[in-house]
DNA sequence: AATGAATGAGTCTTCATTCAT
DNA sequence: AATGAATGAAGACTCATTCAT
């Protein structure tokens, strides 16, 4: 993989220096508007030495990306840690996820530059990076699903649906709307989370119309 | 506006072969990738020509993403007349949207362009038009919450929600699912439906498990 | 002559319009910096017209800088009328000279960018009106020299020496000094007088000093 | 200044042979007829290093016009070194300034390019240094004034005056009366001189003129 | 005769990448 | 291993000139 370099005498901090020095300047400038010169200036070391390091700006691109999934995804599972069922799960990841990019703007710089730029052509680690991710998901809700608090829906696809509200959401939702990405998040989770859920009568509101039928 | 120009002599059908070719590039290459001249030669003109419709590469991207939310709005407001009842009517916009990205990939490349090089810069004249469109989506949530339709949310950010969840969707939940546009769309759509559905009694297997519940 | 066109059908004044905002618009961009069409505009006809009445962008700055020296011709022989004497008549042309560069600041630059741009490429027809020009005042040191109110210098180099410090004068003398024209002028070409007069006794100080010696 | 770069990385060699070749260039094709790729390929360097050591073309231009300077200074006052007396300082550095340009005629027209394309726009520090160039003068001639040698003209305006002289002779004067720059120059300086000089008995035929007056 | 739309050659400038030190 | 000087391909934009109307 470009982002993991064999060769046994690099380091490490000069490698994160320039791969942070990268996020932010990717993210302020874009991908062609970047300038490697900066990004070697901004991390302090010579423009041969990113090069030493990742072989292109292509591949520097992607080890940005790289970086930033796997920021995304500690924190969202560390959000998960401790929590019973699937959708307090699912709710402590939406959070999570908005949370996450509110706090990193530049981290959202850098996946919108990465669709952009790449559409779907990252490299095939990235992708299996994906897959392995969204499987995590995908069992979440498939145990939900079994233990009856979930609709029977479709496991594989409604996690790219989940995954489309949050990018969705924080990607343009919220800036159009003029609101906090979090709390954009919320409003759109809750709903979300109603549509899949088994049993809908603890909303209060539903319940009570609901019960208005019945009789 | 920039994707309005007052003079009276322009050819419209110039002005419409350079916009046509100017999607296709932009979509094709970024708009930092594109290139005025390959623009101007797939269009058949000079570059002076191009620059002459249009003042700059910047003027010229805007007005490509004009014209594809123009193009988005009519089909997805033709795709709603007739239609009777919130749901449906969001439903229907749903799927129009996702039917007109999902044919015309480019457009959603152009979209994507605009929210990765100009985040939220665009031209006051299309901050305004999109305003003018969200509130027309307003109304119609407005309208199926005083029917009692749908459950009391926030019509102002549920509005936004729906953008989110149909941007997510096309930008980037049916490429990584691997799954037609359509099909994703559908599947969220009825997923986004549910949560904001006062009357959930309409979904067969819900209604079963609820029933269940109840005995 | 490009500047003289023996077509029938021309309107002088329109030709004139073109002429007096070509001069403005050299003088303000420079030769190379001046657009065709911002002259074409300024004068209110259309960019063919210009192209029309003046063959060439080349072919109007001739016409440009000839209407600039015939003016200043005009002015400077005006003021030469009904003097007498040959160091009032050249006192006389020098200040016009100047006084018409400063009021007229514009035909100054287009004579620089003359210089600038073209050094001694000027079409014989210009050439043969400075010659004639220049020949003029040869007369007039002539007869100076022949009345005894001159020393008997040489009339050629010393008209061409006269023209020197004008010019050195007005381009570049009283911006660096920082001084009006006018008054740079005075001193500059009272100096020249005195270096070219016979009869020096009429400076008194000078008269005073040499009369101390000669004790 | 533009044209001193604390970097201590560049070779002053090709520094030289691109200020070499803009000068060559610049005087060939005017500031605005030169093309950066012509200057870099004569000076046999990419153009990327052309832009390395001067940062624009505007930047080279400066650089060029302030060597050229350098070049006239150095060569004007060491041609003054050893010379006593105002008029023969004054003589000697006038006689050098026309031989200077008459042997660098691209000095020449550097020279006119600059007062053509940017008036009175140079950087300061070029600015500062023609104050103290002249400044040098000045001082020369209160000497000469002090010393009785000159009248006691304004030393100030004098200077530019015999600046307008020189620019004047060697920019058109020579050029117009077809003579080469050193002869005009001569003659001019000489009635410059003989304008400003206290004791005119030096001259044989005026002292001639004056004793018949007297008598 | 007058117009101005169309053209495309021409130019400055940037920046990813290389490689000698 | 680290550096940054050197390179030159690439690209936005301008403007003199033409010519159909």
């Amino acid at each position: 993989m470009a982002t993991q370099n064999g060769s046994c005498s690099e380091d490490p901090g000069k490698r994160q220096a320039i791969l942070e020095q990268a996020i932010r300047t990717f993210a302020e400038l874009g991908f062609r508007g970047a300038d490697m010169q900066m990004i070697a200036d901004r991390a302090g070391v010579g423009k041969g030495t990113v090069y030493r390091y990742f072989h292109s700006k292509e591949d520097l691109f992607w080890a940005t990306t790289f970086e930033v999934v796997v920021r995304l995804e500690k924190r969202v599972f560390k959000a998960m840690v401790g929590v019973e069922g699937a959708c307090a799960k699912i709710r402590a990841a939406g959070i999570a996820y908005a949370e996450f990019f509110e706090s990193n703007p530049q981290c959202l710089e850098v996946f919108v530059q990465d669709r952009a730029e790449f559409r779907g052509t990252a490299p095939e680690s990235h992708r299996e990076y994906h897959r392995q991710l969204f499987q995590k998901f995908e069992t979440v809700l498939q145990q939900g699903i079994e233990a009856g608090e979930l609709r029977p829906v479709d496991a594989y696809q409604t996690v790219y649906g989940f995954a489309s509200i949050l990018y969705g959401t924080v990607v343009i939702g919220c800036h159009l709307a003029s609101l906090p990405a979090m709390r954009m998040a919320e409003h759109n989770v809750d709903i979300f989370l109603r549509g899949i859920r088994s049993d809908v009568s603890l909303d209060a509101e539903t319940s009570r119309l609901m019960e208005n039928r019945k009789q």
